[in-house]
DNA sequence: TAAATTATTTTGACTAATCAAAATAGCGTG
DNA sequence: CACGCTATTTTGATTAGTCAAAATAATTTA
């Protein structure tokens, strides 16, 4: 069985390798982990001797199946975990994240399982972040963020890419959930700045780089 | 933060030292924790060197009050989570120990809190364990068992006191619950067996040393 | 009380995970 | 095409936790 030093590696690779495209490199990888670099090397070195990544050297690396395999395990359990610690305990949304992190690698299949029963297999955490299914499979789409979406169009939002207690408390604090409708009023781009308007018809400003960590779909009926 | 090991050498220090006499010995200790004893030796010289435990050079180990204060927190996380895997996951007695063994590394005092309401605030886990307060008072209270209590009285059972899959199994299938009522028709020391029967007019014998596991009071009312 | 048995401690070695700092490989720029 | 910058890898050490086996202390037995 992976240790969770290792569980952890593996999910990171899943989760970078999103953005990324497929091949992570050290760099990324390592300050994800918050170790050296060289520590990085290392453990990638021996994870692709037990047959969990394929390693370029000086490229970066990537998931096998089997790597991919416990990624999506410990990713399920995070967030499962996260929107049992919401849901039912009613915990703060922007805490829940680093509890998660250590529940990830503690919680058997057995108790997940259960847990997904009590939350009534929720498809998303409560952040939007997709939930792998027990088999494996990470509902993956592609949503346009509230830097990028038309202007003046109702939106609702579906998700929130970015897990600091910081971000997500300011979210918090906006009504910017997951759920809440708004529509971008309009953008500036040299200043870097987009005001929204939300459905109580309050009107505010954010960064484009805060908007853009704001995923969003047009509000359909 | 002590690690999960430090952990669990203080938590088996203290169920240890209930039973016996204030002093743990380093063969006890090692087995209980499934390392040898020169693991044991090498460990405890550390937590005393750290302030957790005292250590009486071939006589035994026992917890300094920092020690204490660890150990309790953690038999708490332990206890809240097998009470929550049973009564909210509805999850089999029997296993929820081998559950309850990791997450209690992984909780937080938060997240425990939370539990601890959910749950309404429980005295006992499910198998009538005490469970420490938040403040770290451990209602200790001793008990009879089926192997010492008067015979012919009826008796409610309070507390089995062994963790062994096969025999809560074994208790779980005879009915001999917290809260079962019964009474011992008979005791044969010389052959080691107990004859108890059971409300339901059920007669059965187990052993004078299975019967010591089993824990009750005199039936009030 | 001397010898034998048993428990504990010590010693030496190993694995997993990490860091600091030196070496190296790939760039891109001049 | 050489030079310099940056990312990566290597090297050498460290810490936590463990075991096997030898050494030692304590207790029991004869
Ligand atoms: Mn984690
Ligand atoms: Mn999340
Ligand atoms: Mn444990
Ligand atoms: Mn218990």
């Amino acid at each position: 069985m992976p240790s969770s030093t290792v569980e952890n590696y593996l999910k990171h690779i899943l989760l970078l390798s999103e953005s990324a495209q497929d091949l992570v490199s050290m760099g990324e990888l390592a300050s994800a982990l918050a170790v050296v670099p060289g520590t990085a090397t290392t453990m990638i070195k021996a994870l692709a001797r037990e047959g969990y990544v394929a390693h370029q050297p000086r490229q970066g690396v990537s998931l096998t199946s089997a790597g991919r395999t416990v990624a999506l395990s410990v990713l399920r359990k995070h967030r499962l975990v996260e929107t049992f610690l919401v849901n039912v305990l009613k915990m703060d949304w922007a805490s829940v994240h680093a509890e998660a992190e250590k529940l990830e690698h503690a919680i058997s299949d057995e108790v997940l399982d259960r847990l997904d029963a009590l939350l009534g297999y929720p498809a998303t955490d409560p952040h939007g972040d997709p939930i792998p299914s027990r088999k494996g499979k990470l509902n993956f789409q592609v949503y346009a963020s509230l830097a990028t979406c038309a202007l003046k169009q109702p939106l609702r939002i579906v998700r929130i890419t970015e897990q600091t207690t910081e971000f997500l408390q300011f979210a918090d604090q906006n009504h910017l959930l997951p759920g809440s409708t708004l529509s971008v009023t309009s953008r500036n781009l040299p200043a870097g700045l987009a005001t929204i308007k939300t459905t109580g018809t309050r009107t505010q400003a954010m960064s484009i780089t805060a908007a853009g960590k704001i995923l969003v779909e047009p509000l359909r009926r």
